[in-house]
DNA sequence: CCATATACGGAACAATGTTCCGTTTATCAA
DNA sequence: TTGATAAACGGAACATTGTTCCGTATATGG
């Protein structure tokens, strides 16, 4: 290959549109905004409308329905996770755990339809799951393993399925959901440092 | 009114037409099965078609989708229910309750959408929490009941919020389901006895 | 066996996800 | 600046599914 095609390897076969980057990006505005108030189940057509453009546009940029939703829900799932090495580092290993499962939970309950993608089994909706176990779990794992070792909590908890069963009990919403999760916490303190049956 | 139009004072009116029995009955049995197979989200069609009659008949007997739903499930609940007071007579309080509850996260993976429906929101399924609860709740409230008294769980939990935290749990089905259930009764068990905070 | 209320079947309608394709436009190079 | 072209756009059209409507068929009571 000669040096001038070369020029910068990657990007090289022209960059993207202005325009597609700006509808892009209001689409997924837009989207955020109509699944905060009407929720995930809301037309299609309402989101294209919403960001000024043909649902023919929004096709082009998510190819299914369920890859907008999954877009949006991306970015979520960020910030939750980064609370955690903050928390370990501000409170003592059981109480930065409970912490961070109520910030959890709160996270889980404001994202109404989150919870169903998660769990729909629907393959369409199988790119959340994995980074939502790809981010969350190393985030548990370290709280658990820091209140496993001084005894506070049963050793050999599985961090995803606790994840996953916390994000069901989250989709209650409320003190329902705040309450039965300290609830499970407090399951993982019963008789936690017994070494015979 | 005259005795004549009194006799049996029910049911006066035309008793129901024999054919439109025979289609009541062919359509729960067609839609436990589609629904056992398909899930509950198979198409209405789906179902009319495996009773053998029109989508018109389907919804003359079920004016929505979802009463139609909420019939299949309902007559699934009392089964469950049932077996509450059984496990009471044969246990210990606190080693019933940890049956009961299985036995009723089995009951829930088993109907796939059961949760789904229970939890959905939605006002055309409001039926089914509310029959869920009515034959439910007592079933729990005296287990709970019964190993609150020697100690062996914390009082005062709530039936209503702990069935429904445990259905949702349920929904994840298997052994994850079972273990999960299992660390929320623990939960119930942790600190039980005390009485200073 | 007739009259009639009841039930039936399925075409038609509405809502919604998805595809298709003719039209528009941003980008690049001359 | 301008023209060629690949890329993106818009929205009509299609497919699927819940629901309604109404002309037709039939079980029931007399």
């Amino acid at each position: 290959m000669s040096e001038g095609e070369n020029r910068q390897n990657e990007a090289l076969e022209r960059r993207v549109r202005a325009d597609a980057r700006r509808n892009l990006d209001g689409l997924l505005k837009a989207a955020m905004e109509v699944f905060a108030t009407s929720g995930v189940d809301a037309p299609v057509r309402e989101i294209a409308g919403k960001a000024g453009v043909g649902v023919g546009t929004l096709y082009r940029h998510f190819p299914q329905r369920s890859d907008l939703i999954v877009a949006v829900f991306r970015r979520e799932i960020d910030a939750c996770a980064d609370d955690a090495p903050v928390l370990a580092a501000q409170y003592p290993p059981g109480e930065a755990l409970s912490r961070w499962m109520q910030r959890f939970v709160d996270f889980v309950s404001a994202k109404r339809g989150l919870s169903a993608a998660l769990h729909s089994g629907d393959p369409a909706y199988e790119p959340l799951p994995a980074y939502f176990d790809q981010r969350l779990r190393p985030a548990l794992e370290n709280l658990l393993q820091a209140a496993e070792k001084p005894g506070e909590i049963r050793p050999g908890m599985d961090a995803i399925e606790l994840l996953h069963a916390v994000s069901r009990l989250a989709s209650a919403g409320g003190d329902d959901a705040r309450r039965m999760v300290a609830l499970l916490v407090d399951g993982l303190r019963y008789r936690a440092g017994d070494t015979q049956g």
